[in-house]
DNA sequence: GCAAAAGTGTTGAGATTACACCCATGC
DNA sequence: GCATGGGTGTAATCTCAACACTTTTGC
């Protein structure tokens, strides 16, 4: 984010990285904005972010915000892209670095700072009016995300550790914005090999599913859809 | 590239572009290096780059980072990555934001300038030693264009106007590394509509070849391959 | 007429899609 | 016993990979 800069001089560009978190959660897929208190974008809602530390990393810049913002760490974050525009922001030249995160919707306590009016989950597909450029983020991080899921096999960082089929299936459906045939998803996961069954079964009112595990915690290129 | 810069201090954040400009020349992949004079890389070889302008977005240091090294304007430039490690430069905190450009390998004339011992081209397979970062850079970038040719039509970018599909399977062949079935080849391009027939025959020793032009010198998502 | 590159079609395998019925549980 | 979601197989289509011979030109 980049409402914290105040006036600068000339010669001096700030570097700050913006967050598109994203998560699955009530059957549509959702990111974290903050309402900014800043003029000219008071009330307006942005993406969380911040200017990086003059002795860290941008990734680790990332990695902080990612903390502060949601208390989690260990999830799947990627670089998207960086915004360089020179009037993109009103208070002086910043440079944003936009990373997004994918996180399980379990256990997050989202943490409202002074700094902010507020801050919540918003739907992807019925944001409100974003400040700075930040429409044109929202837009390429969920293209990119849409890629991803088909070509790798993301997706362990938005599940809890044991999840059933059906579920996993819920999470392509949101993300892609289109349904899939069940008896095909099944089929295709299990011969990726990418998921493993779980000893566990899944407690409800109906049959319960068996349940699964990735084999692996760790990004991996490989076509799933 | 980023041994332009001088002693900084603290807070003092630099934002330069690095360039990993290709073509595809006596059927090789090749990009543009410099060697350096500033120790304590003196010697050793880079991608070109700048710091970018105060008043200068960071798509146009990047176009004017080529122009300047190549001449050429209106080819195929992306933002790959921007590398953003403390340590990455000795003379102080530089972020990097790489770019990669696609041009064809007829009419360029490089410019070679004081500030540096030398500028050329290199296969991408056989690099010199490089300075900073660079090597992972490269790797990148080679890894980024292997999958873009494979997904779109950008390859545009590196083709004269006019070219036979033997030209064009030689320059995806060069990219991938690998050889492709000339009749396989030949069907797939003619059926995704990106090329049309020109009225034009290639001249030379044997049988002239058709020649093709794009029907759209734009960036296109279509897979290819 | 021969050397060199251009042009073209078919077949088999594998992958993808479409589609419907039975199963296990809670109430 | 019924409502609800879980689990599975097959047939048709499409796509991709493999493969060899004929054509046109310059010399």
């Amino acid at each position: 984010m980049t409402q914290r800069i105040g006036q600068q001089n000339k010669g001096d560009i700030k570097v700050a990285v913006d967050l598109i978190i994203f998560t699955v959660s009530d059957d549509s897929l959702k990111v974290i904005l903050i309402q900014m208190k800043k003029i000219p974008f008071t009330g307006k809602w942005a993406f969380p972010g911040g200017l990086i530390g003059d002795d860290e990393s941008i990734d680790n810049a990332a990695k902080r915000e990612l903390k502060e913002k949601t208390g989690v760490a260990d999830v799947y974050l990627e670089q998207l892209y960086t915004f360089g525009d020179v009037e993109r922001d009103p208070y002086g030249r910043v440079v944003s670095v936009s990373y997004f995160a994918l996180i399980p919707s379990e256990n997050i306590n989202l943490k409202t700072i002074d700094k902010y009016f507020d801050i919540g989950w918003f739907d992807i597909t019925n944001l409100p009016e974003l400040a700075y450029d930040h429409k044109k983020i929202a837009a390429y991080a969920l293209k990119r995300l849409q890629w991803k899921v088909e070509y790798a096999n993301v997706v362990y960082s938005l599940l809890p550790r044991y999840f059933s089929l059906t579920e996993m299936q819920k999470v392509y459906e949101v993300i892609l914005g289109r349904k899939l045939d069940r008896r095909n998803f099944h089929r295709k996961v299990k011969s990726l090999g990418i998921i493993k069954p779980a000893n566990k079964k899944q407690i409800g009112k109906h049959r319960p599913a068996q349940l699964y595990e990735f084999s692996s915690r760790k990004p991996r290129i490989i076509a799933v859809l």
